[in-house]
DNA sequence: GTTAGGG
DNA sequence: CCCTAAC
């Protein structure tokens, strides 16, 4: 339908049927997260290498050894993008209708063939390959051993036989939103699915998209998706549609937001209530409705797999010993803090998964995102919270309150005046998008994530808008500039730019240049850049900020958790914005292939101090050298860094240390009487365990007996 | 999630 | 400490 409205006659004598109208797409993009890495990241693309034979076999999982920057990045980009189609529809339908063509001269005439064509992009395969949950597109996705799925999908492919659907604008109009809803999924168009959600967008969309598609004139429509796209867009809208429209991977639903209902300060987080199945934990900060925890949800626990993916990684440099304290946090985001928050202390799970989540990354920036709680766990009391970093990025936490104390006294200079702010969104260059009304929706996906990837890949500049101004003199401190601590921060913002040095190449990676142009593309999406996304105030700091035994001493069962602190801090979000961010960049790692398979952080080393080891021993000797989880209840509750595995290890060190002479001993000397005590322990266990293998059915034997 | 054990 | 396998 609606052919007939296109407005051929503006368009130059073209009638041939076969032309297709392009549809220009405007989509700024904004608030893309991108939560990838360092401008030198690259996606690993070897598959983590199992240290020990044994691990062939882990080669099922590894497949997640893939980059995962596109599509985060897409997926940023989807969320937003469909956050913007909410505001933006708006403005569609004054262009789009009213106007078409006037819209935007661009209307442009191009010999579409309206045959399969085989894409292939790279960008999207990386895509592809992450999306763990491909399962929805299994039509495609070659399953987790074959990583790189080459998106062979043609166009019809993608929309399946509905292809017809996208033949107006208004359909168009659905697919954009449909794109927007998928985004999230990076599947590889799966037909069904593609469709699918193309209905469900012209059905079931209320309000502005079902307008917006009724309304955009066939064939000739200009979506100027722009305008000040808070991350706030909610996704109630979305709440509403049918249960089987993705949720965009919003960025609420990313951040781990546990502001509860009542907690619309954003910073007034509640303890716990991460509970993945209620998934209370990913409410948006203001706008809590049932429809939408649903999706964010959803979101949340898609981004539970991402993250689990290792693809995410957090700034974990900057939080040297957040390693403990922010242990409930990154408990939480990795684990999705299954019943972190009531059980007790069970050992810390997942501990290396969690580490995994955190790589080197000297880049921190709170965009509310998934990694919300690293720096808004600093965010301890709410206002704005001075950080301290050491030319090395760490963090030297210091809370507003004291900070401002002494930081007064230090004079305005005073390098120990620390902005925390929360880059609740990062603005993208403009992107323009030139796409066939006949290109699915895969294709406009694709079409996307290369733009933005090719963004990304050309290395990135992070500009810094100061109400609206773009501050040019990096030499200027933020105080001098006007960002200091005690402004209200809401008038900055931050831009991701193309790196300037970076020849704006057009992009590429499509294997159709004909069928997709897409401005402002740098350069090739070989590279992205991880910027991480923190959370935002709504981080998860409430955690129990337990004085954990972390310091070298026994763990005190009167270590009570300390009750968390709710933070108040005023909704604009705070990020760490590390002084020297060119640096940090600059820190950021380049090589392309991260020595730990993925540069995973290890943990801290943590030696046991002899208290410790007391502790321990003393606990196996009560408990024995098998109950390791218990051993960690009974004598390492409060220690936090101390999981039973640590303990099982520390304990397998302690014997082979009290075997060993003590010249070949090293560290902290255990004293002597530690280690007999451990050798007996030690013996007594292995033979009381010995004693049950031989006599395993010692019970029914001896029932028997008797 | 735990436990055990190699790395 | 890390990583897996096997429960």
């Amino acid at each position: 339908m609606g052919r007939g409205a296109l407005p051929e006659g503006s368009v130059a004598g073209v009638k041939d049927p076969c032309e297709e109208v392009i549809l220009i797409l405007f989509l700024k993009i904004v608030d893309a997260r991108l939560d990838c890495g360092s401008s030198g990241y690259e996606a690993p693309v070897m598959p983590h290498v199992p240290r020990s034979a044994r691990g062939k076999r882990s080669i099922r999982k590894k497949v997640e050894g893939k980059p995962m920057c596109a599509f985060d990045l897409l997926a940023t980009v989807a969320g937003k993008l469909l956050s913007e189609r909410e505001n933006s529809l708006t403005s569609c339908d004054n262009t789009g209708t009213s106007d078409p063509a006037a819209a935007k001269g661009t209307i442009k005439q191009e010999q579409i063939d309206s045959n399969e064509r085989p894409i292939k992009f790279e960008a999207f395969d990386l895509l592809s390959c992450n999306d763990e949950h491909s399962k929805s597109s299994k039509a495609t996705s070659s399953g987790p051993t074959s990583p790189i799925v080459k998106s062979e999908i043609s166009d019809e492919d993608a929309i399946g036989g509905e292809s017809k659907f996208i033949e107006d604008g208004r359909k168009i109009g659905c697919s954009v939103a449909a794109v927007a809803e998928n985004f999230d999924n990076v599947r590889l168009s799966s037909s069904p699915m593609e469709s699918h959600g193309c209905k469900d967008g012209s059905k079931k969309l209320p309000q502005g998209q079902q307008q917006t598609a009724g309304n955009a004139t066939d064939g000739n429509a200009l979506y100027s998706l722009d305008g000040p796209v808070g991350l706030d867009a909610k996704p109630s809208v979305l709440g509403s549609s049918d249960s089987s429209v993705e949720v965009p991977l919003h960025r609420n639903n990313i951040s781990r937001n546990t502001s509860s209902p009542k907690q619309e300060d954003g910073m007034d987080l509640a303890a716990c209530n991460d509970d993945d199945e209620n998934s209370s934990g990913c409410t948006h900060p203001t706008v809590v409705t049932n429809k939408t925890s649903r999706m964010q949800h959803i979101g949340h626990r898609r981004i539970k797999k991402l993250l689990a993916s290792k693809s995410w990684r957090v700034a974990p440099t900057m939080l040297q010993d957040s390693e403990t304290s922010n242990y409930d946090v990154e408990q939480k985001h990795a684990l999705q803090g299954k019943r972190m928050c009531y059980t007790r202390q069970r050992a810390q799970r997942n501990s290396s998964k969690r580490r995994k989540l955190f790589d080197r990354c000297s880049v921190s920036v709170c965009g509310g995102g998934i990694y919300d709680e690293d720096v808004s766990n600093l965010c301890e009391n709410g206002g704005i919270k001075l950080e301290a970093y050491d030319s090395q990025g760490n963090l030297c936490e210091a809370n507003g309150a004291s900070s401002t104390t002494t930081g007064q006294k230090s004079g305005y200079e005073s390098p120990e005046y620390h902005v925390k702010l929360s880059i609740k969104s990062f603005k993208v260059p403009e992107l323009v998008i030139e796409i066939p009304e006949t290109a699915t929706v895969g294709s406009l996906k694709r079409t996307v994530l290369d733009a933005v990837t090719a963004i990304l890949g050309g290395g990135l500049c992070v500009g810094v808008l100061l109400q609206g101004k773009k501050i040019r003199d990096d030499n200027k401190t933020l105080h001098q500039v006007g960002i200091s601590h005690g402004d209200k921060l809401d008038n900055l913002g931050f831009t991701l730019e193309p790196n300037p040095r970076q020849s704006p190449a057009p992009l590429t990676s499509s294997e159709d240049p004909n069928f997709l142009s897409i401005g402002c593309a740098p350069g090739p999406p070989d590279r992205i850049s991880p910027i991480i996304d923190q959370g935002g105030p709504d981080a998860t700091q409430f955690l129990q900020m337990c004085p954990e035994s972390d310091h070298d001493s026994v763990p005190s069962p009167t270590d009570a958790a300390s009750s968390p602190e709710k933070t108040k801090a005023n909704s604009l979000a705070l990020v760490a914005v590390p002084p020297m961010d060119t640096e940090a960049l600059a820190m950021v790692p380049l090589r392309n292939k991260p020595k730990r398979s993925e540069a995973t952080q290890r943990r801290v080393r943590r030696p046991f101090s002899v208290a410790e080891v007391e502790a321990l021993v003393q606990a196996v000797e009560k408990l024995g050298t098998g109950r390791w989880r218990d051993v960690k209840l009974c004598a390492f509750e409060n220690a936090k860094h101390r999981t039973y595995v640590d303990l099982k290890d520390k304990w397998k060190t302690l014997v082979h240390t009290a075997r060993i002479s003590p010249q070949q001993r090293r560290g902290e000397p255990v004293p002597q009487e530690l280690l007999d005590r451990v050798l007996s322990a030690q013996a007594y266990w292995s033979q009381q365990q010995a004693k049950l293998l031989l006599k395993p059915p010692s019970s029914a034997e001896t029932r028997l007996l008797l």
